[in-house]
DNA sequence: CATAACCTTGACGTAGAAGTAAAGTCTCGG
DNA sequence: CCGAGACTTTACTTCTACGTCAAGGTTATG
């Protein structure tokens, strides 16, 4: 599994797969969204799996998050950060560099706790709110089949 | 209460009061988000606290949903319909028609409930995601600091 | 009744996030 | 080895949601 062959996919594939446009893969990089990916010798863009796992992430915070593309480019770099972490990218980088960068990764994610946090909760109120005139509504619409019954049409 | 003295304001009030600006209310009465208000014998817009109110949520369905304002506008029009239902706006109307607006109001409630409830949920995920992370972060934290008074800085 | 503070319309500018077109290059199946 | 289709960069355009003057009219206050 995993292995070299086939693990590729050219750009065509991974907007098909992303539902964004070759332009917008480019415009991704452009923008240092997307770490520039492998090249084939004549200079077709190669991505991996990874990259469409991140496209789609990016997706997911502009839609739902309604981020710029600035503000994710901050969290989408705080996660390459822990990626180093994670890899020991740097073995030889000593222990307290190492907790300087969680700390700010920690920071970064906990920021971002904040911001869906609050969302979340605006969003659930809104959706009681509307639940709520839901059911108004049902009630006028008995009323008025009521209203029908009583009195047909003239 | 709700004498028709001092009952209204001038646009730099309500821009103070919503946080959004002069040219931002007009741009959205422009745009058709807010009816054209009344206006002041020399031309001043004079508003109501119920376009405060609109103005507010407007900002919600941008904010929290990221609705494009033609969308928003679409929601606020189906309120408008509803305003006139409510208050009986056209007595004469008969009753079926009344139902027909009804039910085409009821539509457009759902289909925003479906949006919100989608986000809501997708937003719940997320920040269940970022809470698990957070707990990683926590741990690796912990070792980090394990390690190092075994062996401190060398 | 002057004048500062507030408002009007109109026109042009801008940032973000791509869309689109042009002109040329690469790849790959037959 | 060649042509269709996928890809490349560069450059210009578009769309949304306003921001920013400019030039002038209105209102409230001393």
């Amino acid at each position: 599994m995993s292995e070299s062959t086939e693990a590729y996919l050219q750009i065509g594939e991974v907007a098909e797969r992303t539902g964004v446009t070759q332009r917008t893969l480019r415009f991704y990089e452009e923008k240092g969204l997307l770490r520039p990916p492998s090249r084939m010798d004549g200079g077709f863009r190669l991505y991996s799996e990874d990259d469409v796992t991140r496209v789609a992430h990016i997706r997911r915070l502009q839609n739902l998050l309604g981020l710029t593309l600035a503000e994710i480019k901050e969290m989408v770099e705080a996660e390459e950060m822990l990626q180093e972490i994670k890899a020991q990218y740097r073995p030889e980088a000593d222990v307290s560099e190492k907790r300087r960068q969680l700390q700010e990764a920690i920071g970064v994610v906990t920021r971002q706790h904040g911001i869906v946090s609050q969302k979340a909760e605006q969003m659930s109120e809104m959706k009681e709110q509307m639940e709520e005139r839901l059911r108004t509504f049902e009630r006028w619409m008995t009323e008025l089949e009521q209203m029908e019954r009583k009195a047909p049409v003239a």
